[in-house]
DNA sequence: GTAGGGTTAG
């Protein structure tokens, strides 16, 4: 570690092959914890083939529990066809191995992530059969998937035919839908097509009109947060303290910092209810652009007003300080954090660590992460995800490419952004082999139940023709018509 | 899985 710290930054950082690397910082070393049995078990799902799978569920000393079978099926989150062909054998295996309810929620989701809708509603017919649901949420899960591959209609249609899934309609369900529309930008949508038509119906309530205040907001458009809040006053609903929280993170969100402090004075005028999200959006309201002394007031303020801040909102003040300020600031806070007796959570790492590595230390970046797992906080696919971008902006691309390794074995599985961030960085250097590499990666991503953007695709197509892979480009092509894009017109 | 505050960078 300390040659590490040492080295120059511009030199190359080479990373051990082998993972103690992340804990070697410990001295005397300690021998490392045997792995949870779940960890293990996706490894050898990971390296199982169609034929040697079986075997590995048949495993008389495994107890596949509830909890087992759920987390095993979360460390392969990120390889949608391996979980799922794990839990259709497992679940096959009744009554030896009896599902349980969340297990079936997680396949459905994993279903639906990949697109397959109708492998994901025959596992909702199969949990109707066996009398373990759907549940609202099993629904919900599904409405959110709809909405994530561009089908919004679709949604609001699994909503309103609850009933026939043997589910009821209520407020609660009614907010469930509004709240992934919003989410995702389709705030007319649920505006028009289901608070109006709906809310008298199901009574919409503060939290309805939260929810569509907070849509409005996430897009920007504050004026009509307020005639939310108006309508809701109209209706004699008292707004909450989140109501208050959701119109200031608007302003500042839309970039109306003035708007936003004029209301926290109201805020504290009319003596709303001011909390520690209040105090923290504020913080990070003020810091994001650039006002790092009125920030630091703020949280000071707070003190005095005997309201704690939570770990979030030193994760706000680390943020700024990083963006705005120093990351030496920003740790420092950080170590500050700690001398209270504050648990720093993933987030908290992954911003010091993105601060490093923005400020161009590399190595303290890399040592950091190697921090986390001794404070019994892994380090996760954003971890990896931040470390490795910054490589490869760095030019530094084989030490990119060796952390991306790192994570195949089970560890912890790429994600889509993984992919996207080592695919783009393939196209600096104008090499034959990068290019041939980034196809590589674009079929094992399709293979692992991503799909990628159409744009990736040609990307990796025109940059394969341009350097002589015209073989490859075909192959390429029949992965494409293969995942569910119609492939362009090429000439090979 | 009925709402609000902290993770990219372009």
């Amino acid at each position: 570690m300390l040659t590490l710290l040492h080295r120059p930054p511009a030199q190359t950082i080479t990373i051990p092959t082998s993972f103690s690397f992340f804990t070697a910082a410990s001295t005397p070393p300690l021998p490392p914890p045997p792995p949870p049995l779940d960890a293990s078990i996706a490894a050898s799902i990971l390296a199982s083939t169609p034929q040697t799978l079986p075997g590995i569920l048949q495993d008389p000393s495994i107890q596949w529990t509830p909890e087992l079978v759920d987390k095993t099926l979360k460390r392969l989150w990120n390889h949608a066809p391996k979980a799922l062909s794990f839990f259709a054998h497992l679940s096959h295996r009744r009554p030896a191995y009896a599902p349980a309810a969340s297990s079936f929620d997680h396949a459905v989701d994993l279903a639906a992530r990949v697109r397959d809708f109708r492998a994901a509603w025959s596992l909702v017919a199969r949990m109707r059969s066996l009398r373990l649901g759907p549940s609202p949420k099993t629904l919900a899960i599904i409405a959110e998937r709809y909405v994530a591959a561009g089908k919004p209609d679709r949604a609001v249609k699994v909503f309103l035919s609850m009933h026939e899934h043997g589910c009821r309609q209520d407020l609660s369900s009614f907010n469930t839908i509004l709240d992934i529309l919003c989410k995702s930008r389709h705030v007319e949508m649920a505006s028009n097509k289901l608070f109006k038509v709906f809310g008298g119906r199901f009574k919409a309530d503060c939290v309805s009109y939260n929810i569509i205040a907070n849509g409005w907001c996430l897009i920007k458009r504050t004026p009509m947060a307020l005639e939310v809040l108006k309508e809701m006053a109209d209706r004699g609903l008292t707004p909450s303290s989140t109501t208050y929280n959701i119109m200031l993170k608007g302003f500042f969100r839309a970039g109306q910092v003035d708007e936003a402090w004029q209301f926290f004075l109201q805020m504290k005028k009319r003596k709303c209810d001011i909390d520690v999200v209040t105090y923290t959006t504020v913080i990070h309201g003020f810091g994001i652009v650039g006002e790092i002394k009125k920030a630091k007031r703020v949280f000071d303020e707070m003190a005095r007003e005997g309201i704690l801040p939570s770990v979030a909102t030193y994760n706000a003040m680390i943020q700024v300080l990083c963006k705005k300020d120093t990351v030496e600031n920003a740790i420092l806070v950080f170590e500050e954090m700690l001398r209270k007796g504050y648990v720093p959570n993933s987030i908290t790492y992954n911003l010091v660590i993105r601060g490093l590595c923005h400020a161009g230390h590399m190595d303290r970046a890399v040592e950091f992460m190697s921090r986390m797992g001794e404070d019994g906080c892994e380090p996760n696919v954003q971890t990896y995800n931040i470390i490795i971008r910054y490589f490869c902006n760095a030019g530094e691309i084989e030490n990119g490419i060796h952390l991306f390794e790192k994570m195949g074995s089970g560890v912890c599985l790429p994600n889509l952004d993984t992919y996207n961030i080592l695919i783009s960085s393939m196209f600096v250097r104008k090499k034959s082999d990068d290019l041939v590499l980034a196809g590589k990666l674009l079929i094992e991503m399709v293979d692992r139940g991503f799909v990628p953007r159409k744009l990736t695709f040609n990307r990796v197509l025109d940059g394969l023709l341009l350097t002589g892979n015209q073989g490859f480009a075909k192959e390429i092509l029949r992965v494409q018509s293969k995942s569910g894009h119609l492939p362009r017109r090429f000439k090979l």
